[in-house]
DNA sequence: ACCTGAACACCGTTCAAGT
DNA sequence: ACCTGAACACCGTTCAAGT
């Protein structure tokens, strides 16, 4: 149907890993994954395989660059005017990577891939970091604050993973099926399950169908903030000399 | 180097679903998604791709079937004497889930690769179900409930796929390289970042060399149920009547 | 109903050759 | 140094044919 009217320009510009890598990003956005190929980036970047070898070693280091260079943009956003308490600072930094999942819909099964396949990478110590200084401004003693920050993160991506599944799902759905459609099947399927196997599910499925994702998501990183500081109460001395 | 010795027997069983996704289990252990091919596949199981094709619809629903099982057999272990604190029996289900994907490092990434794929699919109940009743049990009233058991979820989801992540890395550092080799070779790559733009990383990359995961995972585990209790303290009537 | 296996379309990657 | 594009090995999937 879509007129194929791609490569317009004849390559005005040179060749760069930072233009292959936003022409990747598009094409996840546009087609998921499985929208990612060399064919339809040469043909996209009016170029040939050979190309894009010189920039870039392999398809997995692709999807690295990809992915960090979407983790980075949503946390570059902080710099911006932040509330300054920092709780509020970390439920603003947790939104920001929970709305990039919203926006690409592959991040979610993306993330839990990079870190597979390049577990010393860059995602990593960029959330890591981000959430970790706030903590740290929470007044968390010294000890805690791995735990505290881990704990956080893996939060944050195991909901943005499951937050990207409805965003895919409610696109298999049909073009225009929403989200809310989506929760409403799967409430569903939830209702229809074995009663003697999963009373709980069962019992809770009509929730799925009214919740609002963002607040859900929210009220996750509440629940872990008040673990925080019920488990490690901020500490005098860590308050009054945050840096150290 | 290894003698190919597959296809001893000539296939004494007739082929099944199940034979199927356990040959599949079984390759993707061996040598993680990549290994999973219809090729190793009919070379196993003494076939040809069509058969294969006769009990499952393509690769994808292989993977979710292989995912399922292994979920549903870390769940499994339950009915065995578990302590029967509710608090315990979320840690050591919680726990359950994180072995195994010690034990099958592509699990991580598969449960988020999976939930893209089949939002509605079986495995998110099956979690759901084991971890809400026991919130349940907690005592935590019936409004809090989904929010809770989500947000343990979604940790043990994140973490499960952070642990695959170092299982993985210490394999690719070579055979004989373990996970203590491979924390420490992070740990150095983290104190190596820009000092201006990681202090809070570099300041704890040498608590990752120390940290033993399981701990680790536990703690964030706790802290969680810490925040359940806080800010959801036991409802007094759901105590008395729990199964409301 | 269940299985065989050749064939097809497509993919990531390489590399000799160009500029 | 950077790019071209044909070629290669491999993959998921199909399907006419068998039992």
């Amino acid at each position: 149907m879509a007129t194929r009217a791609r490569r317009s320009h004849r390559r005005t510009e040179a060749l760069s890993r930072e233009r292959i890598v936003e022409a990747a990003v598009e094409l996840l956005d546009a087609a998921g994954e499985g929208g990612l190929t060399f064919r339809a980036l040469t043909d996209r970047l009016a170029t040939g395989p050979g190309a894009i070898y010189w920039h870039v070693a392999n398809k997995g280091e692709l999807l690295d660059a990809a992915t960090d260079a979407v983790v980075a943009a949503a946390l570059a956003v902080e710099p911006a005017a932040l509330p300054d308490s920092p709780r509020d600072e970390i439920r603003a930094v947790a939104l920001g990577l929970f709305e990039a999942t919203e926006e690409h819909p592959w991040l979610g099964a993306q993330l839990a891939a990079q870190l597979s396949r390049n577990p010393a990478g860059t995602v990593t110590p960029r959330i890591f970091e981000s959430l970790g200084r706030r903590v740290r401004a929470l007044g968390v003693p010294r000890g805690d604050r791995f735990t505290a920050t881990s704990a956080l993160m893996h939060y944050i991506l195991g909901a943005a993973g499951q937050n990207a599944a409805n965003t895919t799902g409610a696109a298999a759905l049909g073009p225009d099926a929403d989200r809310a459609e989506f929760l409403d099947a799967v409430s569903t399927a939830w209702e229809e399950l074995d009663a003697d196997d999963y009373p709980f599910t069962r019992a809770v499925a009509d929730e799925l169908r009214e919740h609002d994702d963002r607040e859900q998501f929210l009220a996750g990183i509440d629940l872990i903030l008040a673990g925080i500081t019920a488990l490690h109460p901020p500490d005098a001395q860590a308050r009054t000399s945050p840096a150290t």
